[in-house]
RNA sequence: GGUCACGUGGCCGAGCGGCUAGGCUCUGGUCUGCAAAACCAGCUACAGCGGUUCGAAUCCGCUCGUGACCUCCA
């Protein structure tokens, strides 16, 4: 198993030729959602840019496991280590139970995830559901000296962590700046340091998720559960870690001091970080309010919105900018995408058809080799798309008569189309084109285009626009060739 | 204030020292009864100012501008 995949790791600020721990395995874990709010379109960028990955690993024939949590407690709402957990107050606002909260946005991330055609992980644990074990990582971290209890809560003690090893290397910062940078806020005289970050949460007697533990009833912290679920279920050194830009400090740095407490070492070879979709130049977010969640982007229900966007449109639109570049969301922008997918899927229905010759006047093997190369070099994606399309110009060329292709060149490049697009990229056609699938609606086309031939054949051109027209109203083009007509379903 | 990114043609977006992606839009042309699609051709940029180099969008410095993180956020 040849592998040329290199991969940024944010640790090194390089990229670094990808090699598992143990091949032919592959742990992959990615910070998942916070349940309290539907997905918006930032949610679809790790969806899909670890989607890729993990494709694309499997690809290669590696095993690979891909774990994404679920953050379904203790992660509070506003400033460190204070105030409500965000799952717990919206139950409170909707009168529920949190874990009906939770639910219901689970199955709906689960639900825009599966239209953005992703691959479900290979494990989705939830935080609350390893309770146990986040106690126990606390009681090790205790055992270990790197923490301290303070009114039945537990913190990291980020100074002492910081002589053995060091803190802030993640995310490029040193704990003497911290010290003097920190903002001031109130209600955090619990801390040694500003800098402390809570392991366990002591319940107050209001609070509704609450677990006992030797501590008293309480909570664990919300960086502890990615540091317990990646370990538990990928072992103490996993290969890859991925997650939003956003989450690397201090979610990830605070995952780091805590695992290596833990452990005594790193647990993460290779960090991955995907960059922000923003609006108008800002990132978009739920703190700004600008964010346009999956369902009215799919929908097209929201005032910013223009027209509604297929989910594979969304996809493509995100594959077309590097992952580690922010993408500007605009109608303008989607809109391209949703075109240069459509030119993709016609040019896939062309080369179906294409006649063969003796020669072929194109090197499919360079552009396999291209588009590999591509994938490589930090899943380029938008490199990927760019030699496809010219992949695209040849093909139509070929069914223009401007250029050939043998047979044996056919299937390879057919081959290569179905593994970058569908498999790797993960696009799927959903221009119903159920052409295939759905007879009635091919014999019904038949007739209506057969009438149109007669018609145009008799100069009536009248009744063979009226035809054309009607159908384009309702979603079906056609497409003139040399060889007859074609439909093809928006 | 600290740390770190980024500024590319009408728009979106690659690029990592030389051969100047790709998508969308626009303008001509071919094809067509017309249109659409497709094909051919055109428009050709790197915030500004210096520097390094035979050669810079790409490296260095400064200036201006935008953004991210430093509190929750994918």
């Amino acid at each position: 198993m040849e592998n040329k995949l290199t991969i940024y790791n944010t640790l090194k600020r390089k990229k670094e030729l990808f090699k598992p721990l143990n091949p032919p395995n592959v742990g992959l874990y990615v910070c998942g959602p916070t349940v309290y709010g539907e997905p918006h379109l930032g949610h679809a960028r790790p969806g899909i840019t670890y989607d890729v990955l993990f494709r694309y690993l499997k690809y290669l024939g590696y095993k690979v496991r891909y774990v994404r949590n679920i953050t379904d407690v203790g992660h509070l709402e506003s400033d460190a280590d204070t105030g409500d957990d965000k799952i717990a107050k919206k139950a409170r606002l909707e009168e529920l139970e949190p874990m009906e909260i939770v639910q219901f946005y689970t199955n709906s991330y689960h639900d825009k995830m599966r239209d953005l055609n992703t691959v479900s992980p290979s494990i989705e644990p939830h935080a609350s559901g390893h309770i146990i074990e986040q106690q126990a990582m606390v009681k090790k971290i205790i055992d270990n000296g790197y923490a301290y209890a303070k009114n039945g809560s537990i913190y990291f003690d980020v100074e002492k962590y910081n002589q053995k090893f060091k803190y802030g290397k993640l995310s490029g910062r040193v704990v003497e700046d911290l010290q003097s940078n920190t903002r001031e806020l109130d209600g955090q005289s619990e801390k040694k340091n500003p800098f402390d970050f809570a392991l366990w949460k002591k319940a107050e007697p209001e609070h509704i998720m609450r677990w006992p533990s030797d501590w008293g009833d309480g909570f664990p912290g919300w960086h502890l559960e990615c540091s317990v679920m990646s370990t538990k279920y990928l072992g103490e050194k996993f290969d890859i870690h991925g997650g939003g830009m956003d989450l690397l400090f201090p979610h990830h740095e605070c995952e780091i001091a805590q695992s290596t407490a833990a452990i005594g070492e790193e647990s993460v070879q290779y960090w991955m970080h995907n960059n922000m979709v923003t609006i108008d130049g800002q990132k978009m977010g739920k703190s700004l309010g600008n964010f346009i969640t999956l369902d009215e982007l799919f929908s097209g229900k929201h005032k910013l919105l223009e027209q509604a966007y297929s989910p594979m449109t969304i996809r493509f639109f995100i594959l077309q900018a590097h992952y580690r570049s922010t993408l500007d969301f605009s109608n303008k922008a989607l809109q391209a995408a949703e075109k240069g997918l459509n030119r993709l899927f016609s040019a896939l229905n062309v080369l179906d058809k294409l006649k063969t010759s003796e020669k072929s006047s194109f090197d499919i093997q360079a552009l396999k080799q291209k588009c590999f190369d591509a994938v490589n070099d930090d899943l380029n994606t938008p490199i990927l798309f760019a030699h496809l399309f010219d992949g695209v110009k040849f093909i139509n060329s070929v069914a223009a008569d401007n250029e050939s292709i043998t047979e044996a060149d056919l299937d390879d490049l057919k081959k290569l189309y179905n593994d970058f697009v569908f498999e790797i990229a993960g696009l799927k056609n959903e221009s119903g084109n159920a052409a295939a699938s759905d007879n009635k609606l091919d014999e019904v086309m038949d007739i209506l285009l057969n009438m149109r031939i007669e018609a145009k054949k008799n100069k009536d051109f009248a009744t063979s626009d009226k035809i054309r027209d009607l159908l384009n109203q309702s979603g079906i083009t056609i497409k003139d060739t040399k060889e007859g007509s074609e439909w093809e379903m928006k």
